[in-house]
DNA sequence: AGGCGCACTTTTTTT
DNA sequence: AAGTGCGCCT
């Protein structure tokens, strides 16, 4: 990397030779690039590689700037040491090489659906089904589970949790404090249940990766040291997403290592796992000897499309204290399309790309940004239909699919035959087999010392379709590749998943994506593992490595970050999505703001706001004590700030009259056969 | 009792 | 795409 292509803030903030740096940097001001700078700027001051450690939310984020730090320093044998990791598997790989220090030996990790399945099975056993009835289901077993993991990763006991994720927003003081206890009453058992099951079938959540490394380093001095001191320099991306569970474990480092942290609290909208926007502004009380710069200048955008983003935060009660100015001067006005309905909107924006594609562009260039997976269904059909290439990022990921699940529980029972999970999900495939009958099958396997027992205990039940345990031992006695593996489990359970999935055969073809990435897993622990904590990443560098790469994105904002496109689209910009029903609190409204803030500093330089015609559009639940400003953020937008287009329809129902058409051709038989 | 198909609603965001 | 409720079948 050219340092002379740095601008004087980004310069400083690289060579900065201080403790602990928070770059406050607004979007597209070249954050990546600080921290890439930041990190060869070290490499050749003669830091050894291995020493910094390079920390962000997303796997996707995370490789991009380690691969970026490769490229730009021209692959040097140093750079290719560098490594990115997620908070979730830096913590992993700690546990993995010290485990017996912190008490585990052996584990198997579990992702959120599991965590559900678990959760769901500890309230079964506390409460039988008729005394769910009783206690009218106040809290469902998802929201213990919300309620359980908010508590972990903010700190914070049980009744706060239970007053911010579940109870409405009121003054009334005695309301809230009984509710609160009402509800403790029904979670606290389950919470207890589920700990314990956990314990018992040694298994890790996503919560507890980060807490046992957090809890025990920050109790135990001598271990703090012993793996503090294996670091220079921590370099964390997307600061203002740093929850108080993760504050935690960085401060076991600061005596030892150097922290150099980026972010934008403008841009934090993960408080639903626990992240405080405001705790950035005391990173200068929670670390002592830091400093903090600031980057303003905005690379990516026009001025057009930062005036609208200014306004839509200067137009917030918090004062963000923001003024995004662009180096590009001016271009075009932000449109704002007036559409009837989703697949108006959809057939809007593939006119549009087509015209662009007409006059030279790329694909590539085009990002549609939405706010939920669902609220993109409408555009990928019809992408689909009008054969528009896309990648879809955030959406089901090959892990979370039904199908892959369905084949993965085999390789979980094979690495971990206690894996009872596994073992539910596998027998209820078959046919004749429910929940209730793989309970009691699971309970007679309690005292099974290996996978040749529990195959026994299956084999006295006698089930009409013996493949159930021949399968099992015909994948035992196969010792092979592990894609080798996943083709024999697949023949195995074709007929069985044929008929339980209507689109076998599309569903089909992602075991071929799963093989590929198998064939880089050396056995069946190193592949599991490895999914289970990101199956995204592998996938869509799969995808990009096999497929053109000249597609439209289509993305959540929440997976957005950090990208951007010449021209951007975000579907549905009316109340229920901006901000989304669900948000109840100020503080959620103030998050939907950023939220769509994030989205609108995406564009580089032609920006699509997809609003609705009719102004009665999502009817909001919890109206009532919103103000105006709150209700929809482009109300009282100013005329100057943006173009509106509102094109007339074709109206396709023009009248006609069956009877003034005489047809006597049958069309399917008229055919030519000579 | 347990399994299963059918119609129905509901769907934030991520490791 | 998945959860829920209901009724019917074994």
């Amino acid at each position: 990397m050219d340092f002379n292509t740095l601008n004087k803030e980004q310069l400083q903030a690289a060579t900065f030779e201080g403790k602990h740096l928070l770059v406050l940097a607004g979007a597209g001001t070249g954050k990546t690039r600080t921290i890439i700078a930041r990190a060869l700027y070290l490499i050749k001051k003669g830091i050894n590689p291995s020493r910094i450690k390079i920390l962000s939310f997303t796997k996707k984020s995370a490789n991009e700037i380690a691969s970026r730090i490769k490229i730009e320093g021209k692959n040097t044998p140093e750079t290719k040491r560098i490594s990115g990791s997620t908070f979730h598997s830096w913590c992993m790989d700690i546990i993995t090489k010290y485990g017996k220090l912190f008490g585990l030996e052996e584990y198997s990790c579990i992702d959120e659906e599991d965590r559900l399945s678990a959760i769901k099975i500890a309230y079964g056993k506390v409460y039988d089904k008729n005394q769910q009835k009783l206690n009218n289901i106040i809290i469902k077993p998802k929201e213990i589970l919300e309620v359980y993991s908010y508590s972990i990763n903010t700190q914070q006991n049980l009744s706060t949790s239970i007053k911010v994720k579940c109870l409405e927003n009121t003054n009334d003081t005695d309301y809230l404090i009984k509710k609160t206890e009402e509800i403790k009453e029904i979670a606290i058992p389950v919470i207890k249940e589920y700990i314990d099951y956990k314990k018992s079938r040694h298994y890790i959540d996503y919560d507890d990766m980060l807490k046992i490394v957090a809890t025990v380093l920050k109790q135990n001095e001598k271990l703090r040291d012993l793996i503090s001191s294996q670091y220079d320099h921590i370099l964390i991306d997307e600061m203002q997403d740093t929850n108080p569970l993760q504050w935690m474990l960085i401060e076991s480092f600061i005596d030892n290592c150097h922290l150099f942290c980026v972010g934008d609290d403008a841009q934090s909208i993960y408080s639903f796992r626990g992240a405080d926007f405001k705790s950035i502004h005391s990173f200068k009380n929670k670390i002592p000897n830091s400093v903090i710069y600031k980057l303003e200048e905005n690379y990516r955008s026009t001025q057009d499309i930062l005036d609208l983003s200014n306004w839509l935060l200067r137009k917030s009660k918090l004062d963000y204290n923001k003024q995004l100015r662009s180096n590009r001067g001016f271009g075009e006005k932000p449109f704002i399309k007036l559409a009837e309905d989703d697949w108006d909107e959809a057939d809007f924006i593939i006119n549009d790309i087509k015209n662009n594609i007409h006059n030279g562009e790329n694909y590539r260039a085009h990002m549609i940004l939405t706010r939920s997976m669902y609220g993109c269904r409408t555009f990928e059909a019809a992408c689909i239909s009008c054969d528009i290439p896309y990648i879809l990022f955030g959406g089901i990921s090959l892990m979370k699919s039904a199908h892959v699940r369905d084949v993965f529980s085999v390789l979980r029972i094979i690495h971990n035959h206690k894996d009872e999970l596994a073992w539910m999900r596998y027998l209820m495939l078959w046919e004749g087999i429910g929940e209730a009958t793989a309970s009691k099958l699971i309970e007679r396997t309690l005292d099974c010392k290996n996978l040749h027992n529990y195959i026994d205990v299956i084999k006295q039940k006698g089930f009409k379709d013996s493949n159930i345990y021949t399968l099992l031992e015909k994948v035992i006695s196969l010792n092979d590749n592990v894609d080798t593996i996943i083709d024999l489990i697949v023949s195995e359970l074709e007929i069985i998943m044929q008929k339980k999935y209507e689109n076998w055969d599309r569903r089909k073809n992602d075991f071929n994506a799963l093989k590929l990435v198998a064939k880089r897993s050396t056995d069946i622990q190193e592949f599991i593992t490895k999914y289970i904590l990101d199956p995204i990443a592998e996938l869509s560098e799969l995808e990009t490595s096999t497929l053109s790469n000249d597609v439209v994105t289509i993305s959540t904002i929440h997976s957005a970050k950090g990208l951007e496109a010449k021209y951007c689209y975000i579907l549905g910009v009316y109340p229920g999505n901006y901000p989304s029903n669900r948000a109840i609190t100020d503080d959620d409204i103030e998050e939907e703001r950023r939220c769509l803030y994030v989205a609108l500093t995406r564009a580089k330089d032609k920006l699509f706001l997809m609003s609705r015609i009719q102004s009665n559009y999502g009817i909001r639940k919890n109206n009532a004590n919103l103000t105006e400003n709150q209700s929809y953020f482009l109300n009282a937008l100013p005329e100057n700030l943006v173009t509106i287009i509102d094109n007339p329809n074709i109206d396709f129902n023009y009248d006609f009259n069956d009877d003034d058409y005489n047809i006597n051709i049958d069309p399917f038989n008229d055919f030519d056969f000579s």
